[in-house]
DNA sequence: GAACTGTAGATTGTCAACAATAGGCGATGT
DNA sequence: ACATCGCCTATTGTTGACAATCTACAGTTC
């Protein structure tokens, strides 16, 4: 029989997690502020849904990590302390060192591949810094990251950074104060994508755990001002 | 005011985790075959609750990746390929090195609470072996596991490690083939209490490296056979 | 006036009925 | 006999109503 292989099978998700990723990208924008309490029937009739399916995202959120849930008081996006910050970028240190090794073993095929991906993220980032779009910015840093690890091809690791990566969204955000260092964001990331064509796995790991340790000391030192101010 | 501090706060928590948790103990211990759908109906009769909060545990449970939802069909059991054992040990190897690293990093009383955990684990495993109870063993390994990762202090680690936690039980219960390195199996988690203590770093992390690669193979050692009777 | 108590409002937690969908199974036609 | 079509049933997906719980506020008492 002739399968018209042009058609790709729809494979519609749980509704529940539609509108869970949905959730999620506002939460990471910054439309939730931390500490805020979500409210299910108002999220259910703005979703024109009933509270059902919405509970059960929010579930999943809780599970992720990025709202906690409150026993008969409801679910709360999650407020980062400093410490919060350091244990994200240590597992995020140490997931990317884990997807360089696996990409570097696992050929130079799949090295050119996640390569060129990178390129194009980077290509994108140097035009938003050009407009000072930081909204885009940060999500381009974690896209960068994000495909990085992906390249991988580790399922579980893509799924483990995916969380972290939205929490790093969410130190950026809720800070308010956007990279400081902006000037040499763009050449950080070459850094890295250079780094993991030329194979040189030592250093490469060596600039991650340097792009890690600068992330939270400006981070931390952005939160100490602020707590200065209160 | 004489507040009696002996009253702790009965913080219940959400009744779907509670739900979640049970039902992950009773997949981890093989009472569900591995493609097996979870009738939420039949669950809800057997917890004395309604479908509601049974779907949110399995929403838990979905993200967790042990269970896995197909859009109008329902929740099944996870089923672990070859390549998923493969991506389960490569990331507790990269937990587990991180969680060393930190502990070591941390300051040598955390080291020796952790140790101390450890031991009593250590030698309940012993003593379960003397009687060949599996189902113990198994769980009281991934408990070592664990709380060497636990004591590393990170609550994302924590977090992530509990998902692969369960993912290996599931490994070792679904080929039903237990350790066949019994004899070594406590010797290896001495040595790695070991160099914990002394603090001998890198050949922490190589032990801990040599104990994953074991295990994968002994795991798609024995699949390999289970395919050849299959 | 201060502290305690009881009530009111809002929000979450739970439930049972209803709707929709996918796969199984038999009927039908070639 | 085989393939196809259409119904049927079991199960999931969704909904609105109801119950339980917490916070806030006002009333009451000392």
């Amino acid at each position: 029989m002739a399968m018209p292989e042009v058609l790709f099978a729809l494979e519609g998700r749980p509704t529940a997690q539609l509108i869970a990723d949905q959730l999620r990208e506002q939460i990471v924008k910054g439309m939730f502020r931390p500490g805020e309490q979500i409210n299910e029937s108002v999220l259910a009739s703005q979703l024109r849904t009933s509270r059902g399916p919405v509970r059960e995202a929010l579930q999943r959120l809780c599970q992720e990590g990025i709202l906690v849930s409150r026993r008969n008081r409801g679910v709360f996006v999650l407020e980062l302390a400093t410490d919060d910050i350091r244990e994200i970028y240590a597992v995020r240190e140490a997931v990317e060192a884990t997807a360089a090794d696996a990409l570097l073993d696992a050929g130079q095929e799949q090295v050119r591949d996640t390569c060129q991906a990178l390129k194009a993220i980077i290509s994108d980032m140097a035009k938003q810094v050009a407009v000072s779009d930081w909204q885009s910015i940060a999500r381009l840093d974690m896209q960068f990251h994000t495909s990085f690890v992906a390249g991988a091809g580790n399922t579980r690791l893509i799924r483990i950074y995916e969380t972290l990566a939205a929490e790093s969204r969410m130190c950026i955000l809720n800070l308010e104060i956007a990279y400081p260092r902006i000037d040499v964001l763009v050449q950080e990331h070459q850094n890295i994508l250079d780094l993991l064509e030329s194979g040189g796995r030592e250093e490469l790991h060596k600039v991650i755990k340097q792009h890690m340790q600068t992330a939270v000391e400006d981070l931390t030192a952005t939160r100490k001002e602020k707590e200065v101010i209160a």
